[in-house]
DNA sequence: AACTTTTATCGTAATATTACGATTAAATAA
DNA sequence: TTATTTAATCGTAATATTACGATAAAAGTT
């Protein structure tokens, strides 16, 4: 069918994948790098930076913010982006979870 | 147009990007968790496992090989799937280096 | 008020993903 | 050889994502 069933998933597996899907476009990565890069943020900064246009740059930049590890704060008429240091610190406890176990899982085939 | 522009990125951003994206889909949380639990991971423990067709499964098992994050060794007519654990920490590496930077970046905005 | 700048949203088209049943292929068992 | 078991692949339909141009909305400027 295609639609994904996020029903019969645990919120822990939902909310961890969202995370993981959020970053899963290089558009995206390549967003928080440019954030990282400038301090100062605005959304047309970005749109200079990568070559796509301003509209899916925006797109982007919701769903980034829809996951809560970018928060945009409304500056005159331009919109002012940045990393969203604490959400990072929580999806990090949350991947670091689940990774640390897995680099000591023995290979058993 | 919908197309993902992988040609406009880097290497590193869109290998950063495919990793996090194979890990972007509850399903596959939890077939990772399922090769955790069972040490003995054959393809069919998953299925009994998900709530999810055989065929389904054996999707989501072939893009989480395709990454290299599992592994997956024939024994007999059966394939005995398990964690790929030196890719685990390879991709461990390449998440940190990014976070790191990010959870120590002051929110500016 | 009229204009400009900046960003979000709308409408759309193209591609990708998700899911399932059916079929195939490969190995073992009878 | 003929089943049987197991997993991958094929065909398909439905939904989601990606991308862009055009438009709208909101704030500042003249």
């Amino acid at each position: 069918m295609g639609i994904t069933k996020s029903d019969k998933f645990t919120n822990q597996q939902n909310d961890l994948a969202n995370l993981f899907k959020a970053l899963g476009h290089p558009a995206r990565i390549a967003i928080i790098q440019t954030l990282l890069k400038r301090q100062a943020c605005v959304c047309g900064d970005i749109v200079e930076d990568l070559p796509l246009s301003q509209s899916t740059i925006s797109q982007h930049l919701a769903e980034l913010k829809k996951v809560g590890l970018i928060k945009g704060t409304i500056t005159g008429p331009s919109v002012c982006y940045c990393i969203n240091a604490s959400a990072w610190a929580k999806a990090k406890t949350e991947m670091d979870k689940i990774m640390s176990v897995l680099i000591k899982t023995p290979s058993v085939c």
